[in-house]
DNA sequence: ATCGTAACCGAAAACGTTTCGGATCGCAAG
DNA sequence: CTTGCGATCCGAAACGTTTTCGGTTACGAT
């Protein structure tokens, strides 16, 4: 049914060994000799088998995209990472095969063994947050690993993230420049890692602008759309001089933007709001949101480049921060 | 370094298959024996290689998720299939390996030498146009497949998609009920196999509503925001008199919006406006978009069923409808 | 004629499994 | 005492590659 390397050979009125030489560019084979098993393998339409080869040389050349969450509307996000991650790696030859933790086998078994029985030679994790138990056994492991938003770092892991602290300060920067007085930070959960460097980024930036801030005027939700108008309600009924808010994400962002429509507030004019994350929606709400930009494609290609580079080059891992940018809409 | 069969054989003092045998349940070995071999293999813990495995049983247990272009702003329809795929497939214990078509060998290989290198087991292919060189190859190749979207269907070669005939002549219902006289429809582009579902949706429904409509009241456009910007300007001042107007997409029905919010068109007012796909936009726009809802994440996991059936019960391969469903929201 | 040396090629081991066809043993049936 | 048989177990082949090591030429130099 299928032709092996074995046909070839027959074919050819060479060995196998000779096939295999032949194919792969080794040199120990005469030129003519190689256009005729090349000839041959080709009219035979061979195709070396990936497993065979696996199997032999202990490289499976195939690597693990490790998704924490699937489903929880990582959209936004993921889905660009994500093709990032497959681009740079389809290029330089690697396979991907997709990983999620919350398969029924979580429990089951441990993340390295997973990527051991699949021979997977090293993983690009994202969407995972500081407190899933598989953390630990990322950064400790000896599988090598690039983590996305998550600055962890080992001898085998290394990480790649938005430069965070400076996103929030363009931010906050902005605010000040247009002559904010009062501002708002609605974070998100605080075992998100994103949401302690985001907290890092506004203290310091408001240090930095010399602008005042009281610690109640942090608040924190959960990422969400009703979270962040709930904060919202929250933060003005507390702090009602406040005249700007940024949230450490888009989407929360808009729920402020919805709490503001519904209670006549008007944005910019009396509340300029800021998102993180640039979300494609952010274009289409009114006002349109104005918000901190994240490369993502970027991240996940990055990523990948540097898991290649410790596969091949056997290079150290680092930690990868990379440029935000500020999108000034209407909502600010 | 990595345990093998081998080493849980010498270590439980018995030959590798019996090894083989207790873990795979074979009925050929005693029980103590059995017990022995299962925490030997725990102590060790042991991990059965699948490429070792895979080359043996010429099973892979490994299956591709072909999408034809990535970064085409696919997030909308494409995460939620991807997941459902995953999910469904991790579920039957296969694995999926990410492969798209405009990486650089996409010229070089075929399709399904591409699926041979690496035996995967069979397909679910998404995202892929009419007119894609691909798509012949799929639908003759004896590789096992289920595409996403388009009808096509073979031997080895089902299908699973929404039934937009249907969706489309939930739209056309509701813009009927609510005293729509003169019905627009701007379209995708023609090589797309939803397109031509939903003309013949749109045809269809508009004679058994008794509504009618003229040949040029029907555009093409492009799937994007701009696109049906345009299209509906044109539409709009070939046919002023159009009350309502049916988008084969929430991107292109938004563009709608954005360009009747710029002359001054009150929208559902002068103009009903209805998409299709539910994005997550949908919701947000002003006014919000009502739409058909296509059931993005049991596409994808029913097309994975479809696969395992066929691969594990050896099943026909069949064409499947999955019921869209009417959102009713402000701009209709 | 002998030797050394390239240049070319092949046999066989190895990678980690599964499985087929025995082999061994104890014991009941004849 | 043989025979047969079920219950356990094992050796070895097979899956499709890569690669080490060695063998065979041919040929120019000694």
């Amino acid at each position: 049914m299928t032709v092996t390397i074995r046909d070839v050979a027959r074919a050819a009125g060479v060995s196998i060994t000779t096939v295999s030489r032949a194919l792969n560019g080794g040199d120990d084979v005469g030129e003519e000799t190689r256009q005729r098993v090349l000839e041959v393998a080709k009219k035979l339409n061979y195709r070396p088998s990936h497993v065979a080869r696996s199997l032999v040389l202990q490289k499976s050349r195939n690597i693990g995209l490790l998704v924490s969450d699937f489903n929880r509307g990582g959209h936004h996000f993921m889905y660009d990472v994500l093709v990032g991650v497959h681009d740079k790696l389809a290029e330089y030859g690697y396979d991907v095969t997709l990983v999620s933790t919350n398969t029924a086998r979580q429990q089951l078994i441990s993340y390295v063994d997973f990527c051991r029985e699949r021979s997977l030679e090293g993983v690009v994790v994202m969407g995972i947050r500081l407190d899933d138990p598989y953390v630990e056994e990322v950064v400790e492991s000896t599988l090598p690993s690039v983590v996305i938003d998550l600055p962890l770092l080992s001898r085998h892991c290394g990480y790649v993230m938005t430069d965070n602290v400076n996103g929030v300060r363009y931010a906050i920067r902005h605010l000040v420049n247009t002559g904010r007085q009062h501002i708002g930070f609605i974070n998100g959960y605080s075992h998100a890692a994103v949401s302690i460097e985001r907290l890092r980024g506004f203290e310091a930036a408001m240090r930095a602008y010399g602008m005042a801030y009281s610690r109640d005027s942090i608040l924190h939700a959960d990422f969400t759309i009703e979270g962040g108008a709930k904060a919202l309600a929250d933060l003005l009924s507390r702090h009602p001089e406040t005249d700007a808010v940024f949230f450490a994400s888009d989407l929360m962002a808009i729920g402020g933007i919805q709490h503001c429509k519904a209670c006549g507030i008007r944005i910019p004019d009396d509340l300029a709001i800021i998102g993180f994350d640039n979300i494609e929606l952010g274009r289409f709400v009114t006002p349109s949101l104005t918000t901190v930009a994240q490369p993502r494609y970027e991240m996940g290609s990055d990523a990948a480049e540097m898991l290649v580079r410790m596969l091949q080059e056997d290079e150290q891992p680092s930690g990868t921060l990379l440029p935000p940018e500020l999108i000034v809409r209407e909502s600010a």
